[in-house]
DNA sequence: TAACATCTTTACGTGAACGTAAAGGTAAGC
DNA sequence: GCTTACCTTTACGTTCACGTAAAGATGTTA
């Protein structure tokens, strides 16, 4: 009867942090629990576990939105995973930081070229709608077809 | 001895418009033929023959530009080819502009979710190399680690 | 004429990113 | 206690976009 469920209970029984099981977060994302599970396989995400169950937290949440903005942009998971592991590491060596540096360098150009690539498209686009729109009051108008 | 070749050759013997190979279509886009040869396979091109030979125009380099941009965009080849085949129908009947307009307003979109992507990893980007800077300026200095 | 560079087709192989059963565990609600 | 919903693992299947021989045709160069 009660349509408040999981969510609420564990805020009210535990004042800690707020955490998520794997369908919420599929749902959250749009994405299925399968790829969810696939990107831990992968070593992108390592949830805490409830006896079997996986249990997310809000970093994990970060994760996976960074993950999928990745996907987005046209990274492999390999790739974002590498960043990850950079990221991660506070050991922070010096070799460690410069190939950080190196990635995001070669991260950035792939990205400005992408906005090239949109700026090129986004006119293009603009073009073929407004030719399409023209023929379509024509045919409206004057039954050219 | 002589580094000119087929090009000369050809805009020599043939004053009607130029037209390429495989192997230079491969290097001046640098993608392999094997991947262009693909993309006919899967009705992007139709380069005409002279014998069993391809010959690509320049509309036909023209849409090998689309083809790729496209992919650097994350468009799959079936998609590109559907816009292709809208695009080239020039028979534009009204339900034929209608899905144009709607897959390009799709696309646009698309394109807009990437362009909010790439500002956010850009800012991102920015903040990790400054702080990667700043933690290599320290162990130069300093000798942190 | 022989070697090479480049082209061709056919066809099996591959890596990435999941999809899709199958079979079972657990907790909530009636 | 039974159903329903959601979770789990294991494991084989699939799609996309090519890679990679293998084997042969064609054409230019030494």
């Amino acid at each position: 009867m009660n349509v408040v469920k999981q969510t609420e209970k564990q805020s009210a029984s535990n004042k800690k942090e707020k955490t998520y099981s794997i369908g919420e977060l599929s749902k959250v994302f749009d994405v299925t629990p399968r790829s969810i599970r696939f990107y831990e396989e992968q070593g992108l995400l390592s949830p805490t576990r409830s006896g079997q169950t996986r249990i997310y937290s809000k970093k994990d949440k970060v994760r996976l939105k960074l993950i999928l903005r990745g996907k987005r942009l046209g990274f492999s998971l390999a790739e974002t995973r590498t960043l990850f592991n950079l990221y991660d590491s506070h050991q922070n060596s010096k070799i460690q930081l410069q190939a950080m540096l190196e990635m995001t360098k070669e991260k950035r150009a792939l990205l400005i070229q992408q906005l090239e690539d949109i700026n090129v498209l986004m006119i293009e686009l603009d073009e073929v709608e407004s030719r399409c729109q023209d023929e379509l009051e024509q045919i409206n108008k004057g039954k050219t077809a």
